[in-house]
RNA sequence: GGGGUCUUAGCUCAGCUGGGAGAGCAUCUGCCUUACAAGCAGAGGGUCAUAGGUUCGAGCCCUAUAGGCCCCACCA
């Protein structure tokens, strides 16, 4: 016995329900089970640094798609859920809220730090967890994970120490880029460049034993206090001479070479550079080519160290003022021209990055990125959408080393140990007893924490047990799917891929579906300083999780950005209702007792017709889903349910169950009919609505446990019915021109007329015939009259010429025959276009001999579809010739 | 400097391997027809940015051009 639904669609009312029920029954979990083909998919880790934003709820709703559609089709789906320490973002939060406490974070030291950034943790990750589960998504719990807990933490000390030992981590002196705000330094990933108008210094050094000058151009003048050289280039005609001498370093008073370097571009500026080995990229390689001293002249905070002579202690624009004015005074400046430059800075606080010289440790990158690059090549790996093939590619083919240790607390602390007497460094887990080298017995473990992308690079191994071989990891890895956003392929996909080479020796997943942005309604990207940002929570509270998440997929192409408006929602809201509402009114005529499946010579053509278009439906769901195309997926399952079943079959069912005391197998048949399909177009939605289908699924077959559980449908040869397409169509193209001449001519609603349809097709008239009841409402008939001639027929009747057959609507007085004509009129104009436009296609030999087979078969068809209608308008026209 | 992407109906966007232009919203006209007014029925609205090319055939492929957005990049 089925079960009604409530008056109302109130998502709030069965979305929590459900997912307790869901939970309750373990359905999300997932166990090693040798004889079904396991899913799998990580979930990119949320940063506890806050609530999450519409980017994560579009980025879980495309994983719970996927993953709710593998579980029907019969895998062994898992789906790993987690959150992510974020390194710098939590430290910058954390420091900040113990600021507005008045508490400064040196004060709490780094033991009573952690644990305060503990706390946070827990509570921000149960935020995460709560959202999460109010979109419905369909992880197992049971396995959630942190960057930061035992297991990830092992998984890290085991890779940083099994890349030392085999030399792939070192420490060494390079330039890198230093955040002055954070106090740490950064990947060349963190940081970003932005456009900034700025100047161009010119500024001219003496040249020892000359009273020539060289004249340089800077974008930052305060860097010549650590100057070292001036490079020209060695072809330069203009320098030549002066390569091997001195210039005085003004305001410093220093003496620097003049070197000869190919770094140097003649065409730009003066064509003669400063060379700041210590301050920049491009310097420290000249000045280790030239043997460059590197002097320091900056603090931790960007100011001006001891090196800096007056200008020590002085912020680094302030120094460059002060420097700039000095220059002037004392006649080296020349001109200052205005000049914009891509500036790097920091992605998390947006400071302008420094690049300096410090000990860091470093990930040797060209041997581990080829497998990597080799993978994309070789289709192990492939991007959805494949654009996105050339950016990782490209990326991977220009990497350098990774810079991965951070000044900061909050993170894995660097498993390398010092020994207090001789300095040498040990990497291990454990500080050793004693020193291998001078047998000392303390040592003290390196301040530094890693990247937080350290942990993150490791998440699809490690959240299964890896460095253990643990049976999760030999049956569940390597994953399936990785679902994200184009904004973390390089920090993140391309190094999980080269880490599950170098670890597991395997891709570490095979395809990565890449989503793009969601913005506001005017396209900018949501953010808090614009407060433009809209909280999933909101709107699902408003509209229900179903509504958000078929918001979320339609309409969109993969890897594209999309604009998220409250319109979209109501639109995918209406459609929760649509489907609540239909659902309700099969509900509500179920009968008490089981409805049997009926023999097939019961089944009406409109059932035929229905029961094949629902079938074809799920062949091609299915290829999309399989194509991850799941925007056009969804879209075709609702233009089912809306277009066809709502609008077309459940109309046509209404003549049946209304008259179930006439014929009750007919009644059965419809009802069989509309439970069968709409049990089928509720499995397809599933993945996409999860609350509302199940929901509903529950009270339209209450024997079965789940939806969610239940299979997914699959494509049947035996329901496939092409006559009962073929003849629906006509009835559909009947229907619209009734209700079209109807509408013109403003009969009103209640006026029935009898309707008279002509064919000599044979499919149409037997098979329409076993069911025009059903058809009468739809075309406003009292009555439908079938026959193989006119007959029956006075002209007092406005005619509508379909495919294979002509109706007549008998209008007496309304019918204008001046009006008549006009209409056939313009029918046969534009028919005769359409036979022009075939006749044009066939003749053309080109065509013909070049086109497939089909194409030109399916032109054939329409010529003569369309002249036969035109025979019929022209007929019409004759006989109304004497009117 | 290199690369990508977009330009389709008033607005926001789909359009899968090239084979007669679609949706949602908005607009207009009728309807409270006992599942649904969060709805039903009907209508209007597009030289698919521009110019070439390939093809029997181009919104889709190729080349230029214009404009928008994004990413990468060590011209100081």
């Amino acid at each position: 016995m089925s079960k009604e639904l409530a008056k109302t669609y109130d998502p709030k009312a069965i979305e929590e329900k459900l997912y307790e029920k869901w939970l309750k029954n373990k359905y999300f979990h997932a166990e090693v089970d040798r004889s079904r083909k396991p899913f799998t998919t990580v979930m990119p880790p949320p940063n506890i640094t806050g609530k999450l934003h519409m980017g994560h709820a579009l980025d879980n709703t495309l994983q719970d798609i996927l993953v709710r559609y593998k579980r029907m089709e019969g895998y062994n789906a898992l789906w790993i859920p987690g959150t992510d320490h974020a390194a710098i973002s939590t430290e910058v939060k954390v420091t900040n809220q113990l600021k507005e406490e008045g508490i400064d974070k040196k004060e709490l030291g780094r033991e009573g730090f952690l644990k305060r950034t503990w706390q946070w943790k827990e509570e921000y990750a149960g935020t995460i967890e709560n959202q999460l589960k109010k979109l419905g998504i369909s992880c197992d719990w049971d396995r959630e994970r942190f960057t930061m807990d035992e297991g990830c933490s092992k998984a890290v000390e085991e890779v940083f120490i099994s890349l030392y030992n085999k030399g792939y981590i070192y420490k060494g002196s390079r330039i890198i880029n230093w955040c002055p705000k954070c106090k740490t330094s950064l990947s060349d990933a963190e940081v970003e460049h932005e456009e900034q108008e700025g100047h161009f210094w010119h500024i001219k050094y003496p040249i020892v034993g000359t009273d020539r000058f060289l004249e340089i151009a800077t974008t930052r003048p305060e860097t010549m206090l650590g100057d070292t050289a001036i490079a020209v280039h060695p072809d330069d005609e203009r320098y030549k001479d002066l390569v091997g001498k001195n210039v005085i370093l003004p305001l410093v008073n220093r003496e620097i070479p003049i070197v000869a370097d190919y770094y140097v571009d003649k065409e730009f500026g003066t064509g003669a550079v400063k060379i700041t080995p210590a301050h920049d990229p491009n310097d420290f390689e000249v000045g280790k080519r030239h043997n460059l001293e590197e002097i320091n002249i900056m603090n931790d905070d960007a100011t001006i160290n001891e090196k800096g002579g007056k200008y020590a202690g002085m912020d680094r624009y302030e120094a460059r003022a002060a420097i700039v004015k000095d220059l002037d005074e004392q006649g080296y400046l020349v001109k200052v021209v205005p000049h914009t430059h891509a500036v790097g800075t920091h992605d998390r606080c947006g400071t302008t990055v420094e690049p300096l010289i410090k000990q860091q440790w470093f990930v040797k990158m060209d041997e581990l990125a080829k497998p990597a690059i080799n993978a994309l090549k070789t289709g192990e790996l492939k991007f959805v959408p494949d654009r996105f093939d050339k950016i990782y590619l490209h990326w991977l083919e220009n990497i350098k080393d990774w810079c991965i240790s951070r000044q900061i607390w909050w993170g894995h602390r660097i498993p390398a140990y010092y020994c207090d007497e001789c300095g040498e460094i040990v990497v291990d887990r454990h500080a050793p007893e004693k020193c291998p080298k001078c047998g000392c017995t303390h040592f003290t473990q390196d301040e530094d924490t890693l990247d937080t992308w350290f942990s993150s690079a490791l998440w699809p191994f490690s959240t299964l047990g890896w460095p253990e071989k643990t049976e999760d990891l030999d049956y569940f890895y390597p994953t399936d799917v990785l679902v994200t956003g184009y904004d973390i392929i390089f920090f993140w996909v391309i190094r999980m891929v080269f880490s599950g080479y170098a670890h597991t020796g395997k891709s570490p997943f095979h395809t990565v579906l890449i989503h793009g942005l969601v913005r506001d309604s005017q396209g900018r990207k949501m953010s808090k300083s614009l407060g433009n940002g809209i909280d999933p929570l909101e709107i699902i509270d408003k509209y229900g999780a179903d509504a958000l998440r078929l918001t979320l997929v339609t309409g969109n192409a993969p890897g594209n950005d999309m604009r998220f408006y409250n319109e979209r929602v109501e639109a995918s809201r209406n459609f929760a209702n649509k489907v609540w509402n239909a659902s309700r009114f099969i509900l509500m005529n179920m009968p008490e007792e089981k409805v049997e499946a009926p023999e097939d010579s019961l089944l009406l053509p409109a059932d035929r017709w229905i029961l094949s278009k629902v079938n074809t439906l799920a062949k091609d769901v299915t290829e999309n889903m399989d194509k991850y195309e799941l925007g056009i997926a969804v879209q075709k399952v609702y233009d089912f349910i809306w277009d066809e079943f709502c609008d077309w079959y459940v109309e046509l069912a209404k003549y049946r169950i209304y008259h179930a005391d006439e014929d009750k197998k007919s009644a059965d048949c419809a009802l069989w009919t509309l439970k069968t399909v709409l049990a089928q177009a509720l499995k397809l939605l599933h993945p996409f609505m999860p609350f509302i289908t199940e929901e509903i699924y529950g009270a339209l077959v209450p024997e079965e446990e789940s939806l969610m559980m239940s299979e997914w449908p699959k494509f049947r040869e035996d329901r496939v019915f092409p006559t009962a397409e073929k003849v629906m169509e006509r009835v559909k193209a009947m229907t619209r021109g009734i209700r079209n001449i109807r509408s013109e001519m403003n009969v009103p609603n209640n006026r029935k007329t009898k309707v008279f349809i002509v064919s000599e097709d044979k499919d149409i008239c037997t098979e329409i015939e076993m069911f025009k009841e059903s058809v009468m409402p739809l075309m406003m008939a009292s009555e439908i009259i079938i026959h193989k001639t006119k007959q029956d027929v006075d002209d007092n009747a406005v005619s509508i010429v379909v495919p294979d057959a002509v109706v007549y609507l008998p209008l007496e007085d309304l019918v204008d025959f001046e009006q008549e004509r006009e209409r056939l009129a313009k029918e046969e104009d534009r028919l005769n276009k359409e036979i022009k436009r075939a006749q044009g296609m066939l003749s053309n030999e080109k065509f013909v001999s070049k086109a497939p087979a089909a194409k030109v078969q399916e032109e054939k068809d329409k010529l003569e579809k369309y002249t036969q209608m035109l025979a019929q308008v022209k007929e019409r026209m004759a006989g109304l010739a004497g009117q």
